[in-house]
RNA sequence: CGCGGGGUAGAGCAGUUGGCAGCUCGCCAGGCCCAUAACCUGGAGGUCGUGGGUUCAAGUCCCACCCCCGCAA
């Protein structure tokens, strides 16, 4: 007979492995939680998580929980326990915290997929801090859950390495997408007693913290190669910007360049045969190959070039 | 109707109080040079997002609509 799941998940990150236990005969999904929709876009409209979209394609029973701490909540879950035994809840980018006495309430507990390589990079924005930190390597690690964040017993961790160009955007789906391998036979072996839950080193914990929009505005003084890992760190998300002329420029692929070229006085974008430089801190200096301004589509370093002759950045 | 910027040549931009539509790059042809991302000469390429309106005259003023984007979430 197949494992009993509840899913909570909300993210485009929860959806491998959603799809993944979906599709696999050992496991039913017997219902799933997610987040309510919530405003979205331009126009503020009213947008469903991702996950319910899948829910509702597998037809699979889903709960939108205004507050997960609320009593209703815990009826609700209550309640499903005692309709269908579930065995365990797989919990991947649900997007908030789930009180203990819900975790406690399933057989055999809560398996977590999380973004990193455990103890390092708990929280919020594992692959933004893996890649603007500079780590060689990363992964996913599939722990039990327990009262503090990420702080679990570790069933099992699959390494991969980061590439010296890549985006977290890349590196997010590479690791949805392993997290999705990896789950289904370690959710199986744990549930069947083969796994038996390791401790994290708590001593080598790292932590990361959500970002926003102003975690992106770039520090000019800092190198070369910390402002690229930045710039890839966070695209898509939160991006990278830098004000010009009052405006919001966004720098979305930028390369280390030859610092010696440029006017080492100024710290502004400089202009060296139709390529744009701007020198940084440790004299070093960055070529903008990508940007948007504010209110513009992305372009090329070059087109922006041809309407801007003359630009300087404030800085 | 959350706030805001924008749609003008293939690309990026300018266009003042309405008065013959421009700039940089690219493209085509030719020239110069040992050579070049350089330079010179000539050329092609625009229903100014769409539909109405005002006017002798609208890229420009008025109304409606479509599309793109920044903030926010």
């Amino acid at each position: 007979m197949a494992y009993k799941i509840v899913f909570f998940g909300t993210a485009d990150f929860s959806l491998p492995s959603l799809d993944a236990l979906l599709k696999d005969s050992r496991f039913e999904v017997v219902a799933i939680v997610t987040k309510p929709d919530a405003p979205f876009g331009r126009h503020q409209t009213l947008t469903p998580p991702p996950v319910k979209v899948m829910a509702q394609e597998h037809n699979v029973p889903f709960f939108q929980f205004e507050k997960i701490k609320m009593e209703e909540s815990y009826e609700i879950l209550k309640q499903v326990q005692n309709d269908r035994m579930v065995d365990a809840y797989v919990v991947v980018s649900y997007g908030k915290i789930i009180p203990q006495r819900i975790l406690d309430l399933p057989k055999h507990g809560c398996i977590n997929v999380h973004g990193s390589l455990l103890p390092r990079w708990r929280g919020a924005s594992c692959v933004q801090s893996a890649i603007a930190a500079g780590d060689k390597t990363s992964g996913v690690t599939i722990m039990l859950l327990d009262a503090e964040m990420d702080h679990g017993d570790i069933l099992a961790q699959k390494e991969i390495e980061i590439n010296s160009d890549e985006t977290s955007g890349k590196l997010h789906d590479r690791l949805a997408q392993l997290g999705a391998e990896t789950l289904p036979d370690v959710l199986a072996n744990y549930l069947n007693g083969k796994i038996t839950p390791q401790p994290q080193d708590h001593s080598q914990a790292t932590y990361c913290k959500i970002l926003s929009r102003d975690d992106g505005k770039i520090d000019w003084t800092k190198s070369a190669d910390e402002i690229d890992r930045l710039v890839r760190a966070y695209n898509p998300w939160p991006g990278t910007w830098t004000e010009c002329d009052g405006k919001r420029i966004k720098i979305s692929k930028v390369e280390t360049g030859n610092w010696k070229e440029l006017d080492d006085k100024r710290v502004n974008f400089q202009i060296v045969h139709d390529r744009l430089f701007i020198v940084c801190g440790s004299k070093s200096a960055l070529e903008i190959l990508e940007l948007q301004p504010e209110g513009k589509r992305v372009m090329t370093a070059k087109e922006y070039i041809a309407g801007h002759p003359q630009v300087t950045s404030d800085n």
